[in-house]
DNA sequence: ATCCGATATGTTAGCGCTATCATGTTAGCG
DNA sequence: CGCTAACATGATAGCGCTAACATATCGGAT
């Protein structure tokens, strides 16, 4: 009786196999079973080999919440990122999720839908899972936010943007970009430009943009108006240029925070039989495949996502097996793609 | 001494609060505090509002590794897609995430890269976070995989595709889709056809919308050949537009695999100055937006992905919750759009 | 006064694994 | 032959949380 009143404590959830019966099974104890599957260099050979059968056997999966509970690491790395309908993004994730995985790490994927109360509240459930480190994309974060990277002596990687950074940081510089872009223009003699942007408060990095557009123009004694959208995307661009074309006739070029929307505008432009770029001039941002397809092609700026997403991942990786990274801050650049579009 | 000796057992890794010290705070049991935070309604008022207070001023962040251990149950959803470069699979991630986060349920996305093998590893590295539940793109796994998914009594979703599902089935009929696009390009007055796609034997939906295709123009007693390109995208579908106009030089019509390859093919006839359709036809498959942004608009079959995934969420969320699920089986369908460019 | 069920809280014992310390075993050395 | 270092394995005690069972309190029905 005192051996079932004993038992009906249990509660064993699944019929999975543990490690324990995989102990039994080969005979030897859990821990030798445990070292002979994380640490095959701590084991005999023959031991292993035996432990590996009864695993194969048995059909053992193992446990990974209770080895992470024990041992208080988890293979896990969060990403957070703002949105996932930016191809930009999926890019960067790409690189990141290639190069973790194969050294065994799991990503957790966040989307922010550009929120950062959201932000914040990912980043408490990511810790939760006690994940061995953090990227997010942006450096910009609300303040409960700060505190709980602050506090947090995991490795942070901020990706996207090069600036003040809590940790690790490889980006580039927006606000470069932005002017590269406007001395383009200025040289191919565009002195009426437009910025078209799309909601920029989320997209701040596109702001940034803007505002080294701004700089150049100023500084040659021009003014650069913005025209700021309420939606991203191709449709987006092509009615940006309807509103561009009706609200400042006499524009000569747009300057468009992206190549969604400038390519929805190009696309466009031939619809209407606007000749481009004689009659208006079109620029994008982030060097798209499908900028380098349409006729003409885009001018636009090639950002190296996927490689910025690799190199992340290496310098996160370093630091977590306790190399010294290579830098703390990685500046990826950019590359301006001149097309017959400007 | 003996209390130093027991003392030196611990090994709590980080500083952060337990529940049981927001609990003392809060002057409660630890389980009262864990009430408190999963189970409001379990738990007196005021008594909650102290513990909220004791977590707030301690900075509590919940270990839900811990918690996950002691339930058996974690809110993992595992995600299995074959590649994230194509859009496609990131548009039924998306309606799988936002359905699944407003539910509280985190994604664990994996990425098999068209490999089964790969896929058997990342099953059961989920299923060793105990997911509640499995998400996987595609019919088509390898017995070692079948095996995995047989024993699991967890909920298993499978998308994108409709057939013999082992579980849940949220997809559409590809063989059909093939079918619909011919039957198209037979109306148009398109004899001479050919099938484009890319690496088919890992995107074998493809390959059955190719069937489909040929079903319907091998019954009006016409040849349906098949181009099989190395890589997808845009450069490949303009690579493959030149190679079908070498190789089969009296081809009226292509039918592509997807609208990436058809894009490429369609804006790169432009530059060729070909006429499309009057020199050569080109339809697609997916429905993506640039399709209908290029002129002449591309012909092609939209499939409602984002729908796909919400649903295939809102399904496997009912299961989750002890609710009937709606049906097993779903199918999404589609939609031809025609454009111009048939 | 007694019993009942509903509500609120507490005690105990795990969940399955690994860190830590302890022990045994073998080879190499003076 | 004892001593040491290197290797291989084991016993024990947690990791932080929650399931299961236990107990206390209270208003209302009997």
């Amino acid at each position: 009786m005192s051996n079932d009143a004993h038992n009906s404590r249990r509660r064993r959830s699944t019929e999975q196999p543990t490690l324990k019966e995989v102990a039994d099974a080969a005979g030897v104890s859990a821990i030798t079973a445990s070292r002979a599957l994380n640490r095959p260099d701590q084991v005999n050979e023959l031991t292993r080999a035996r432990v590996l059968e009864a695993v194969e056997r048995l059909g053992y999966v193992p446990n990974l919440v209770a080895g992470s509970l024990a041992s208080a690491r988890s293979r896990f790395i969060a990403v957070i990122v703002p949105s996932l309908a930016n191809s930009v993004f999926i890019e960067v994730i790409q690189g990141l999720q290639e190069t973790f995985e194969a050294q065994g790490y799991q990503i957790l994927l966040g989307n922010t839908e550009y929120d950062l109360e959201r932000e914040y509240q990912l980043i408490r459930t990511f810790l939760g899972w006690s994940c061995s480190a953090l990227v997010t994309a942006g450096l910009r974060h609300n303040e409960a936010c700060r505190t709980l990277l602050a506090n947090c002596d995991k490795p942070i990687m901020e990706v996207m943007e090069l600036g003040e950074a809590r940790d690790l940081n490889v980006g580039l510089d927006h606000t470069e970009a932005g002017r590269c872009m406007a001395r383009h223009l200025l040289e191919r003699g565009h002195r009426q430009t437009l910025f078209i942007g799309a909601r920029l408060a989320g997209d701040y990095r596109a702001g940034m943009r803007y505002e080294g557009h701004r700089e150049i123009f100023e500084q040659a004694g021009l003014t650069a108006p913005l025209l700021e959208l309420e939606r991203g995307g191709l449709d987006a661009g092509a009615a940006g240029l309807e509103r561009a074309l009706a609200e400042h006739p006499d524009i000569g070029a747009i300057h468009f925070a992206n190549d969604d929307l400038a390519t929805g505008a190009l696309l466009h432009a031939q619809r209407l039989g606007l000749a481009v770029p004689q009659r208006i001039a079109i620029a994008g941002f982030n060097g798209l495949p499908i900028g380098q397809h349409v006729t003409p092609r885009l001018t636009t700026i090639r950002s190296p996502r996927h490689a910025m997403g690799e190199l992340a991942a290496t310098e996160v990786i370093r630091r977590l097996e306790g190399q010294r990274v290579l830098r703390r801050q990685h500046d990826v650049g950019f590359e301006l793609l001149v097309g017959e579009s400007t």
